[in-house]
DNA sequence: TGTACATCAGTGAACGCGCGTTCACTGATGTAC
DNA sequence: TGTACATCAGTGAACGCGCGTTCACTGATGTAC
């Protein structure tokens, strides 16, 4: 929740020129991605609810694509600052696990932007790829440190930390669990998995 | 792989009578999933592939939601098969769970579906969401019953496995880990979480 | 301080496209007598 | 065994829609002299 995410309705006939129009673009393009989801998310209406032409927005972004990629990496960035701020916690693991599943729960639609198939060519976008790799290199980091054992251990270790908190938000996002139920059973999930005494069992 | 993915591609001129439209619209509807996703599947794109009318399809299915839904759950039955059949194993979580992900491996386009924000009212859809439950209930079986505990731990371990094999299904789907690392990282890492003395990261 | 001009950020109209869906239809198949 | 008829599974044309994108444009802002 760096910014980027106020919603700018712009009440008063906006001046000629808008002052930040790629924030505002990023913005109405998040509430279309939480509200109804990547498939529907477009330029037009993100356009539209900023209450400019659909052709102004290609002043800013080369097309459609791009401005969904620059989305994304926002995403990215906010993930990996939420993350990086819960490792602060007494027990890093727990709070950077529950920090990826609460942000997972509150931005569904971006998160399933920037895991999802809509954006299959990172590489095309220097700066998406660049906040993904430093948001998946924070998860490596965390997860695989508290690990004994070389570095194949831990990469093993940190994979299976990401993929049971990832998949965790996956399965909350997608409805398969109440929400309340959701944030319950992370804690006592990732709680359970951090001490030796009682293991997830898989 | 129970059937219904014959290509069925029909060179010779086909009969007035198709035979079996609906699974080959299935079918077509299917390879479009893997191709492409679900994005971009459609009514008119797979009638098309099977060399019909566009509205031949709705001889057999009220719209294209009907349609995707018929095929998500004919996914979950082949998912709920593949599992029953991996629950035979020496040890039956690891199978379960290795199978779960070679299920996504291997039909990326059809388990983004079933699991993906297209078709979020199951509920409209009763043969979709029996499938659905069937196959909730065999993970639900599989991962719980070999912990001790009340049912409450039980429900909280399968919830945990369950997270783990769905989450590194999606990683592995969404290419974050090359597909040849993705199956050796799934077996060493449910290998490890079923002997005690190792344990996930988390 | 004023003026000429380049640049920049918008506009509205228009394009082609593919989609889901509806319509009126046609011709093959199955059935009752 | 034939015939009349209902049903069923297709067809092609057409609909409206919203999309991404291009185009030629306009008018405000910033800058050089």
């Amino acid at each position: 929740m760096t910014n980027g995410e106020a919603m700018d309705e712009t009440p008063a006939p906006r001046p000629y020129r808008h002052g930040n129009l790629p924030n505002a673009l990023r913005a109405a393009a998040r509430a279309i991605l939480d509200e109804s989801g990547p498939e529907v998310v477009g330029l037009r209406e993100s356009a539209r609810r900023v209450g400019v032409s659909a052709t102004a927005a290609y002043r800013h972004f080369s097309s459609k694509e791009d401005l969904l990629a620059s989305v994304a990496a926002e995403g990215f960035r906010e993930l990996t600052a939420a993350m990086e701020a819960a490792a602060e916690a007494a027990d890093p693991l727990i709070g950077v696990g529950l920090a990826y599943v609460e942000f997972a729960l509150q931005k569904r639609g971006l998160f399933r932007l920037m895991f999802g198939p809509i954006l299959v060519e990172r590489t095309k976008y220097p700066a998406l790829n660049e906040a993904a790799n430093a948001a998946f290199e924070c998860v490596q980091r965390v997860a695989g440190g508290g690990v004994k054992g070389g570095r194949e251990e831990g990469a093993t270790a940190s994979m299976a930390a990401w993929g049971l908190v990832h998949g965790l938000s996956a399965l909350f996002i997608d409805d398969l669990v109440p929400e309340a139920r959701a944030r319950h059973l992370a804690e006592e999930i990732l709680q359970a998995g951090a001490k030796p005494e009682h293991r997830p069992a898989a």
